[in-house]
DNA sequence: GTGAAAGCGCTAACAC
DNA sequence: GTGTTAGCGCTTTCAC
């Protein structure tokens, strides 16, 4: 048994194809008695449109794509749950790509949707990602973009961010009011908005606070977990190191905690932890984790309802605004 | 500037569209020097064939779906990563579905995707689905399907799992050997076949060990995590309560862990725990947790390498057969 | 080796 | 309120 299409439908209920198709846009033109009928043939033989003849002809998929980075990650996964379920209620499809943290494949994959795949695209750009060409090439094409967490500064649409600054500023409040007096702050990218504003709020504080300058340690950390360990068992091992730590990610956490334990360092006594994490283990680490927690899956659903309205008004220049959804500094054990 | 159609392309090189067509499909009959000039012009238009039209003409889509419950989930995230990679290296494009362990949900997706949207399916059924007639109807539309993970027995197709009754019967017999006299399986659906067979596993090592029946504790679980939360806080305040735990999910990790500190119960001193789980936070949890790890990457991997094959070779009725990638036990504090 | 033309399954404009 | 028809952008015979 293959597929049944419009015109076989059409046959079997001795009504036009027109009619089929109207009665199951509901279309107001078509009689009540007529819909019901359809519909019963609809239901009897099984009947569903095919998706590509109707985007071909609409020029609309109903279908938008989500590009991120990584996927096996709290927040990557949980903001994308925000955006499926959304999406599953509207009946729109969604296509995920990952881009591994590459310029590169960023790009390709743009490139590859930008011809009536998708609708819409939701974006949280690659810690590379530096140049906005890949995405205007979207834009140009009349494709509308809205970014989360990771947003193109540049590109006029709607951003959907939390309060990297603020929530930066007010970790490392925290941990000098626990009486740190050497915090270093362990970045990722250099390109990354978030990145920064992260790191501005973190040396705001410190400046605030009078910290000396010899003290503001800022430790560049990578994509790869054996690097960072190496990186982190060297601050760690200095004369002068640090006793507080936020990190700007949060797959640096188990680094963090392994590093010390080799170390023989204990948290939070020598050493105190913030971090940037949606991990739902935090509270039962070893010691229990004070994070900065992002509202991944109310970020998903913002960004994708934005995207979403646009797509239905077919206002496809959306507004240039950011939307500030506020991250909780969790207290927990680390930083006692 | 909108898209730029193949008609218009062949216009501005003076061939015809036929031409494009075949040279972008790189046939044999078309001249080195041709193909080399319609790819020249395709660059320098920026033109993408329209998938839509491709999809419709060729009758099929380049585009697979994966319907799995839950994201966020490290096995499942994991998964995704694998099939995702595959995808991305052959050209395809991946559509996520979630069933939030839904049988409902589960059904209107396979529907609406059964009609010329994927070629294909990769699926981990929710705990609710006990039938396999939506399943059927997308086979009979020759969509083949790849089960893993959590698969449905009856359907003859390609399943990757792992080892779950081995992998419980060592997890089990690991809590024997240190000294465990009661232990509780908690399980969640009474459906799935991985839950059943890691029970068997659990429920055979305890009678070659002459346990008694009374020491034989199966709980059911539910996905809310209150629930869980009183279930178990009944199981431990009891007079006679298990000294050792293997949880079939690793959802149920932090209940159980909340739930000890709570009670003021010790791991492992007065309890033990196991649970199937790919945490990559189990090291640095408090006490560091005992796993069950299952090679979540891998089972993705395979399962798409599988369909990809199949569909390349357009030989869609994919072998029946359990392909097993064993897990691994993985000792920490936990079970000390 | 290249081009003309039919047609994939649907929607929308228009006719009745 | 229903039907006829053109055509969305591509691929694939089939001529030449």
């Amino acid at each position: 048994m293959g597929d049944i299409t419009i015109k076989e439908l059409a046959q079997k209920l001795n009504v036009s194809i027109a009619t089929i198709s109207k009665a199951l846009n509901d279309s107001h033109e078509i009689s009540a008695a007529t819909k019901e009928k359809v519909l019963a043939g609809v239901r009897k033989y099984n009947y569903t449109p095919n998706p590509n003849a109707s985007s071909l002809r609409k020029k609309r998929s109903n279908t938008i794509a989500i590009v991120i980075p990584e996927v096996a990650d709290s927040f990557f996964s949980q903001a994308l749950k925000g955006i499926e379920s959304i999406a599953q209620n509207l009946g729109y499809h969604v296509l995920i790509y990952l881009t591994y943290e590459s310029f590169y494949k960023e790009r390709l994959i743009l490139n590859d949707i930008k011809n009536g795949r998708v609708d819409g695209v939701l974006m949280s750009i690659s810690s590379e990602t530096s140049n906005s060409l890949h995405i205007k090439a979207l834009r140009d094409r009349n494709i509308p973009i809205v970014f989360f967490d990771r947003v193109m500064e540049e590109t006029e649409t709607a951003k959907v961010v939390t309060d990297d600054y603020q929530s930066s500023y007010k970790a490392t409040q925290h941990l000098l009011e626990r009486g740190c007096q050497h915090i270093a702050y362990l970045s990722t990218s250099k390109h990354l908005m978030i990145s920064n504003e992260r790191k501005d709020g973190y040396l705001q504080a410190l400046k605030e606070h009078h910290i000396k300058a010899s003290k503001h340690t800022v430790v560049q950390c990578s994509n790869h977990a054996e690097y960072n360990f190496t990186v982190l068992q060297k601050l760690l091992q200095q004369e002068d190191r640090p006793d507080g730590i936020i990190a700007s990610i949060e797959r640096l956490t188990s680094t963090i905690y392994l590093v010390c334990k080799e170390l023989g360092i204990a948290i939070p006594g020598q050493l105190k932890v913030i971090t940037f994490s949606n991990l739902d283990t935090a509270p039962i680490l070893s010691p229990s984790l004070t994070t900065v927690s992002q509202p991944a899956f109310e970020m998903g659903r913002t960004a994708a309802s934005i995207l979403f309205k646009a797509l239905q008004k077919k206002k496809l220049n959306i507004k240039n605004e950011k939307i500030v959804i506020p991250s909780v500094l969790v207290k927990r054990e680390s930083t006692n």
